[in-house]
RNA sequence: GUCGUUGUAGCUAAGUGGCUAAAGCGUCCGGCUGUUAACCGGAAGAUCGCAGGUUCGAGUCCUGCCAACGACGCCA
């Protein structure tokens, strides 16, 4: 039996199988345990009266960390942190552990120990909250893409050239040439909804920055979804909708998870707050005296800056033509921007960018061709073709799945919410 | 990549040029039938990150290297 399922068998015998995650030994007969199966936790008490002299004996020379089967009766009883403890009869190790298991981690130690030793520190409620939380939230997602009419898909890993300059890519030997890790499905994204209409992917992305910030990884959860005859308002708002979608969700359904993390999360009103990029960069000058060129990126700090004068989530829009890729739409009521959009949200940062995508094949061009360094359309012959051959407006957008999980948990740090993360200087566990 | 901080026992950590390198947790031995990071008594455990230098004497000062962390930079 599942410990997320024994509170209703109060009275009843139960067994279940678990970790010891916490014990104390009092004197010879007396033994508590705190057992966790990764759904739940309960304190079990075990008497030698109980249990018999001989069969008692074994549970003397357990370690924290052991598997254990343990069947007992389920009792309320005040003295145990959950009110009801397993007053247990009979128990079996199914696996013991050792001495050393003490020895490799505590919540005091380091941030390097924490990480070396990432396969013990998820052996506990706190972590398992976590990566349940994160678990839970691609659920609402899908429900959300799904209830949209979009279908999954599952773009390359492996792919041999992409669009983005500047980036850095993981190179791979494939064969007897390179090959790179994907820094972004969209483009393959954008030639499937010419087959299903509606599309989204949820998938790893790679960067090779050397990017060491509490927000970065080198491998993250990709979100991506890109939509057929959807224009750059239709876009915006199917985020917006998104994200209030999930937060529902989430305050419906993990409030004991919002509350292990001591957040406070209100359902949030769409439309969100908007800034044009050039109202923005105006603002950060008027009133912080933070002057930014027009065509340059706002970097970390006065995007924290921007984040912090309105206090909630933001959408930063119409990025110059200059700043961005050959795929961005061009605004036809203004050509020297693009309609493009950023999500900005407190403590993650930049959550979402989007924008529709360009389809006239002479603005694609010319822009490739201004790049630094300039971009061959032929490596880019299907992407070109997805333009020749009927194509019609459209719009996606990416999101970072753990700076989500680090917004709506309020937790400081992206490693803190990784299974095991992958960082400059972080290769395993 | 730049700057900074740190590196002493399995973990955390004191030690500001001079006696045998403190201590807590954990481990081991002993005690305890209601513990909540239990408690009480005892024991073991340290190539002071690595290499060189200064000095009568270096964990402590200097140089180089390595590693981790933090900030910045880079980065949808």
């Amino acid at each position: 039996m599942k410990l997320s399922e024994i509170s209703s068998e109060l009275g009843k015998e139960i067994t279940v199988e678990s970790w010891i995650i916490r014990m104390r030994k009092q004197g010879k007969k007396l033994v508590f345990l705190s057992l966790f199966d990764g759904t739940g936790e309960v304190q079990a008490t075990l008497k030698q009266s109980t249990i018999g002299i001989d069969e008692f004996k074994p549970i003397l020379d357990v370690f924290r960390g052991a598997s254990i089967r343990t069947t007992g009766i389920l009792k309320e009883d005040s003295r145990a942190p959950q009110g009801y403890e397993l007053q247990v009869t009979s128990f079996e190790i199914i696996h013991p552990s050792d001495e050393t298991y003490e020895q490799q981690v505590t919540h005091e130690s380091s941030t390097d120990i924490k990480l070396s030793k990432r396969h013990i520190v998820i052996r506990g409620p706190k972590s398992s909250s976590i990566l349940r939380f994160q678990s839970h939230v691609l659920h609402y997602m899908r429900d959300y893409f799904y209830s949209k009419g979009l279908e999954e898909v599952f773009p390359p890993l492996i792919v041999e050239a992409q669009a983005e300059g500047g980036s850095e890519l993981f190179e791979i030997k494939y064969f007897d040439r390179n090959a790179y890790l994907t820094q972004s499905s969209q483009l393959y994204l954008e030639a499937a909804i010419f087959s299903l209409r509606d599309v989204f992917c949820i998938l790893p992305s790679f960067r090779a920055e050397k990017s060491k910030t509490r927000r970065h990884l080198t491998e993250y959860r990709h979100v991506e979804a890109e939509g057929a005859f959807m224009d750059f308002e239709d876009l915006v708002k199917f985020i917006e909708e998104m994200i209030a979608y999930i937060v529902d969700k989430v305050i419906a359904n993990d409030q004991d998870i919002l509350k292990m993390w001591d957040r406070e999360l209100q359902p949030i009103k769409t439309p969100f707050r908007r800034i044009k990029y050039g109202d923005a960069i105006k603002l950060l000058k008027d009133e912080y005296d933070i002057t930014i060129p027009h065509g340059e990126d706002i970097s970390d700090a006065p995007e924290r800056q921007l984040i912090d004068h309105f206090g909630e989530p933001l959408v930063l829009h119409h990025f110059p033509t200059t700043m961005k890729p050959f795929y961005h739409k061009i605004d036809p009521e203004d050509k020297n921007l693009t309609r493009s959009a950023d999500f900005l949200f407190p403590g993650c940062g930049e959550l979402v960018g989007s924008g529709e995508r360009e389809t006239d094949i002479g603005s694609m061009l010319e822009r490739m061709a201004k790049m630094d360094p300039p971009v061959n359309p032929e490596e880019y012959y299907w992407y070109m073709d997805l333009r020749k051959y009927g194509s019609v407006p459209h719009s996606g957008f990416g999101l970072g799945l753990e700076r989500l999980i680090m917004w709506l948990l309020g937790v400081e740090h992206i490693r803190d919410i990784t299974l095991f993360p992958r960082t400059v200087t972080r290769l395993a566990p």
